[in-house]
DNA sequence: GTTAGCACTCTCGTTTGGTGAGTGCTAAAA
DNA sequence: TTTTAGCACTCACCAAACGAGAGTGCTAAC
């Protein structure tokens, strides 16, 4: 990507990128001279076009598979697309307007919401899609309750102001009565309530469990499984991978077993989110970012572009939508998609687990 | 599967299908017989085994991709070899045993021990794992309790008797006071406690809303939550699809592609999933089942085997676990991995979730 | 019943042309 | 100066041809 360097096209040079691209994009055979003069009214005769078409591949923006194949876009080739040349429309066409309006009806269970997102982002754009479900590390513990389900069991309900729910059955190693439960739970949410999970030191729970030294098991074990809150907020909903086997040009040998296991590796993809939504000098905040071909950071995506957004609840930023495909994607479709369904999950999630 | 023909087949062929079995599964290669008489001490000749080879194709248990290529198991082979021939050593081999008891903290939480569950079956098996969560159809409601969370949300906390947990957030159309909600609580506590999922008709909340008309609309609201949980409850977890899509008999052009969108489409698999646990007069109940190629209903899975097994919470099947692989899998390690993972599963399900 | 020998078959990899799409270059036309 | 027509050239793709090798089935000898 090396600092976006700014190519001098004519107008007529930028028309033929165009041209190519998107001829490229949905035939995926590369396009020679004559189908541009034919199909696309540039006025232009074959002869003409390959000059341009030479400069074009001088300048970095073409590719020729093979001598007396047609151009392919290059990455850089892409990228001038997308930063200079997409149209950026925004809002969807009437079909997909349609399909969101079909889905208004916004799940309240958090994990349902992600895979939904997830899904519908995947059927708009076409391609594989990921969303991160809210990073729950800074985010405060907004409720906490212990239920008596039976004897031997209590439930513990947590809510975070992010929007996770945590409900996980605690066993008791002593019956406790529906009082005593009461003491505990109120118990901890003086100490508890309004504290960002990370900063729920082991340290902090064991001062808490010396002073309620009659219940240290209860708590010790309460404590495991909040914070283990934290980590399973990390979670990430794939949808469609099949989108992405299905494109011929993954068809080689072991392509496409090495994309599928590489989306089976949440810890990779979280990091490659990471970099996705960190702060950069040359886009502006919030904006659709695009990761094209060897941009990428991980060599198995080298074939694959990655657009991603970010979504928040109130001011913060609190996780990411991507879609992936081939290089050769609609790039307009997929920047538009992801605008549509961050600003749509922005909005559900706050209107569920708004600040109030 | 035309009712299990009963080959009669000597100690000797049963030995050399074995052979050839073993062979071609370890390697992917149609096999010959001057590799058998080499690799495996028959006390043979090639030309014996040639014979004998001729023999089983002419009894349909073996086939030849062409002639003067080596033989490799047909689907009837493989059911032979896994009716009567395959060793049936009950546990694990040690290496995996360690993996087991490396994984040997199981999540309380419903959805995490299913997709645990998943993954671990997967990495045991070497294939794509298909983990059915508890059905909920015919569970009932255990525990009921609605919180407030804020003046304007409360939180509604299920919990059935197969484990199914549901929170969701709903929003008041006014303000209740805690007592209130107290109230409502032990109303529905009253009547819908103990009721069976699917007999939660909209007839009967109706009539609980007509006593209650003042909270017409939060009751309304919260039936519309409650018998979602049934249909949620159907989820599957699937893990590892790219075990699947390594397999060197998928690279054909779109057979992957077909295999995934398969795996994406729940209800199908779903369906797929019912038949393997409805009871059959052949099989004996709770045992592992396995459907081989040409077996399988759906024509895309005829270049695959299911091997499946059903885990239990009290005396129900509730839910099933499945192994995906290529016709050419390890039968042997799929249908113990499925023996212990599903005892396991029930076990955990039973400790969490156990009548009590 | 088993095995050695042999002719036969068929896939696979390589080679060899032929075809066609597409190019680059040059020189003429606008 | 820009555009275009013409032409020789390149190279992937396809099909046919061919040899090598693996594996077979059959027959006759052990």
């Amino acid at each position: 990507m090396d600092g976006r360097v700014y190519f001098s096209l004519t107008p007529r040079q930028q028309q033929i990128l165009l041209a190519v691209i998107q001829d490229y994009v949905s035939t995926g055979e590369p396009v020679g001279s004559r189908t541009l003069s034919k199909k696309y009214d540039l006025g232009l005769s074959p002869a003409t076009i390959r000059n341009e078409l030479a400069d074009l591949e001088e300048e970095g923006l073409l590719r020729q598979p093979h001598t007396s194949a047609g151009r392919v876009p290059s990455d850089t080739g892409y990228r001038v697309f997308v930063d200079h040349l997409m149209e950026r429309r925004s809002g969807l066409p009437p079909e997909q307007e349609r399909l969101i309006q079909e889905h208004r009806h916004l799940s309240r269970d958090l994990p349902d919401l992600m895979q939904q997102t997830a899904k519908l982002t995947a059927v708009l754009s076409g391609c594989t899609a990921i969303v991160r479900a809210p990073r729950q590390s800074a985010s405060r513990i907004k409720y906490l309750q212990l239920l008596a389900v039976s004897e031997s069991e209590a439930l513990l309900v947590m809510i975070t102001d992010r929007g996770a729910v945590t409900n996980q059955l605690v066993s008791l190693p002593a019956p406790l009565s529906p009082d005593e439960l009461t003491v505990i739970t109120n118990f901890l949410n003086d100490h508890l309530v309004n504290q960002p999970l990370d900063r729920l030191t082991q340290y902090a729970v064991t001062k808490i469990s010396r002073e309620m030294a009659r219940y240290e098991r209860v708590l010790d074990d309460l404590y495991q499984r909040v914070s283990a809150t934290q980590e399973s907020g990390e979670r990430l909903y794939t949808s469609h991978t099949s989108f992405l086997a299905q494109q011929p040009e993954f068809s080689e040998a072991g392509k496409v077993g090495q994309l599928l296991s590489l989306l089976e590796q949440e810890k990779a993809l979280i990091e490659l989110l990471d970099t996705f939504s960190a702060p950069v000098a040359e886009v502006p905040e919030g904006a659709v970012r695009v990761s094209i071909g060897t941009e990428n950071p991980l060599p198995d995506l080298h074939g694959c572009s990655l657009v991603t957004g970010t979504y928040r609840l109130g001011d913060q930023v609190v996780g990411e939508i991507g879609i992936l495909g081939p290089t050769r994607m609609e790039y307009a479709t997929a920047v538009r998609t992801v605008e549509v369904m961050t600003e749509r999950l922005s909005r559900a999630l706050n209107e569920l687990f708004g600040l109030d």
